[in-house]
DNA sequence: GTAATTTCTAAACCTAACTTTAGCTCAAGC
DNA sequence: GCTTGAGCTAAAGTTAGGTTTAGAAATTAC
């Protein structure tokens, strides 16, 4: 099939209850291509409401437009994507699902055997070595998580 | 022990890996109650590290500031939180951890059953109606996501 | 064929969570 | 006792992720 006339942004934006607006900021970040017809007006593929879903989800994991523009580079602009296609970037993106629910387990049961039992005198308590969980990786307010706590350096008192 | 002579706020940054000014925001915030010298500078209890390594860890979990103040506001402000203190907060925060892990486990297992199996044909599919992730539950970006998808109204072609 | 909707673009505005800057005061080291 | 680093305030700037606004053009509905 060739491409058919395509949906307005009106109708994503009504299935997928997205604002119009957002689908315009989507497209600008480079996480959907529409074409345009006659009128210069936005034509989509009816995939792309599966698209957008994708990317609502992929927000609520936390993981932001770049990383999700990186999920969706797999998949093919051109044509509707088959179950395969969704199939293949979902091994992907099912991979850094597992991850960081894993990491926020960690953390949880971390934050138990710490808060929980009142553990003053751990020595890997991560309430009392703060510095390992704010190991500068990368910039801005990204402190690690997926790195296992260890080493101390100075012993410390009350805290 | 009456109030000492409290740490400076160089001090909890270095302890703590956040930067000076986050930790003013933080006070500004609500987040921490500290107290002025004779010349006018903040002074911080020692306990305060403890207080900071939580509202990052919180912030992990994806916790807003607002939502932090509200797990905080019942550790005692004048003294240095006691173990049972920490202890009878976590409960509170526990239950909204799990509340999140679990959340996002079973979002995760909606669609591996649904991307992962290129399930086209699944009438609850999460990838096919949106509108159920989407009903507006408060506003902004706030899709749900503890409520499970159910409904269906029209029926639809390719997406 | 005309009126009411949609859509278009560009630019401004918004919130959260901070950081940066500027100009000034406090405190600590020698 | 002075110099230098640490801290102070207020205001502006920053990034992510959008929304709002304004004025114009395209589409749809009647």
């Amino acid at each position: 099939m060739a491409k058919s006339a395509g949906v307005a942004i009106g109708y994503l934006a009504e299935r997928t209850g997205l604002a119009v607006s957002a689908i315009r900021y989507y497209e600008a970040q480079g996480l959907l291509e529409p074409w345009r017809n006659a009128g210069g007006q936005r034509r989509f593929h009816r995939a792309d409401i599966r698209r957008l879903s994708f990317i609502m989800i992929a927000q609520q994991f936390g993981f932001s437009l770049p990383e999700i523009r990186g999920f969706l580079k797999d998949l093919p602009g051109g044509r509707t994507p088959t179950p395969e296609d969704w199939a293949r970037i979902s091994t992907g993106f099912r991979s850094h699902l597992d991850q960081r629910i894993e990491t926020l387990r960690k953390l949880r049961d971390n934050l138990d055997g710490c808060i929980g039992c009142g553990c003053l005198s751990l020595p890997k308590c991560a309430l009392y070595n703060p510095q390992d969980l704010a190991a500068e990786k990368g910039k801005g307010p990204r402190y690690l998580m997926g790195d296992r706590p260890q080493s101390q350096s100075e012993p410390q008192k009350e805290a």
